[in-house]
DNA sequence: CAAAAATGATAGTAATACTATTATATTTGC
DNA sequence: GCAAATATAATAGTATTACTATCATTTTTG
């Protein structure tokens, strides 16, 4: 993809202080996506993530109000991301079949490096979000995170593929069913393959459910 | 299903001392889901869990080396006791198509309360199931739990339907991803069912596959 | 250059997920 | 029936976590 010098736009509900707004604010989503990666979202603190980037505890807090919502952060950022890939993969395609297509390729496949958009290495947040991301809405709080519009991203994309597959088919009855069955499948089917390869058929390297 | 008096053998590897072996350890099993059910694993704590249970929280961990050892144990009960209800309900079928179906509606199908076999609540740990079961795996530690054996209980389950599907076809070649996605596809619609309805298309009411 | 804003340092809190030790019941084997 | 063994309970303690609060220092900017 092309380097385009987009930004996306994060609702202010999902941050104290906006990230992107400052070189701190930066370093902490950068590095804290990394940390993530490496140690893992249960063992990631605000702590750990200042001794690496030379702050204090104290100023990552004035960022973002929780860990936990640091981790919503980072999930809507990734579906307001893949929302733009989506909308620009499937502009000017004339076909519905093709967009269909496109759409599931672009839901289910690898991301590669391309570090076109931002200080956010989208590649590493993917894998964030296939290890970590079902942390953000399993919890007991569920209900009232959703009725703040904290899921509302990952919901909007799989509004626009279930639009999709209705063009195709307006009588289909599970059209969100699919898709997030798509989604969510594709991510448990990568992380099968890397940890618990009995629960799958697709080999590590590959990593795709087109294999 | 009938009451057989059976009981679902449990590795001594999930546990420290056998909690089917005495009445606090059956105690800590039955009032550990219940709690569980009802403030999520996150809030668990063995601590609480004492003070329900009148005991302490130091001989709960004389049954299990940790909360998660528990969950672990939990889930590891559940999938033997499908394992068990899944060889009951398939025996003395001659039809493969009809023991592919009641397999598969087997996995999906919501858990009434039967309480046929035990002091554990089967409806209220699939609800657990549900909702927490993820967390025992997604852990920086899978691969090392993996390799000894926390999962096994689950694959064996996973296995059992493949060889159900290739006996059916035996050139199909994803069969353990198709029953994992089953599965994993059956809770998180049933979840998103009662929390993130914008995700599935199913009802609350009815909260299964089969609309 | 002074005021405002941002950041850093330090301290403190309640809770968590345990471990260790000791005391008290309960069971059992003879 | 009683001592020994075993199980359970009570208490205390630890390092860590996920924060909050306060104050000092640095940086920005009008």
């Amino acid at each position: 993809m092309v380097n385009l010098n987009i930004q996306i736009a994060i609702d202010s509900k999902f941050y104290s202080k906006n990230p992107e707004s400052s070189d701190l604010g930066r370093r902490i989503v950068k590095h804290g996506i990394e940390l993530i990666h490496q140690i893992g979202y249960d063992a990631f603190t605000f702590k750990k993530l200042g001794a690496i980037i030379q702050s204090n505890e104290s100023s990552i807090y004035r960022y973002f109000e929780s860990k936990h919502s640091f981790l919503i952060y980072l999930v809507n950022w990734y579906w307001s991301w893949v929302e733009y890939k989506l909308v620009f993969a499937i502009s000017n395609i004339s076909s519905q079949e093709e967009k269909l297509e496109i759409a599931v390729r672009l839901l289910t496949e690898k991301v590669k490096e391309d570090n076109a958009i931002s200080f956010i290495n989208e590649a590493l947040l993917h894998q964030i979000i296939i290890s970590e991301s079902s942390k953000a809405y399993l919890t007991k709080e569920v209900d009232r995170e959703n009725e703040k519009g904290f899921y509302t991203c990952y919901k909007r994309v799989v509004q626009r593929v279930s639009d999709l597959i209705l063009e195709l088919k307006p009588d289909y009855k599970y059209p969100h069913m699919l898709v997030s069955t798509i989604i969510e499948g594709a991510h448990h089917q990568a992380y099968f393959s890397d940890h618990l390869p009995d629960l799958t058929d697709i080999s590590k390297e590959k990593n795709t459910i087109f294999v």
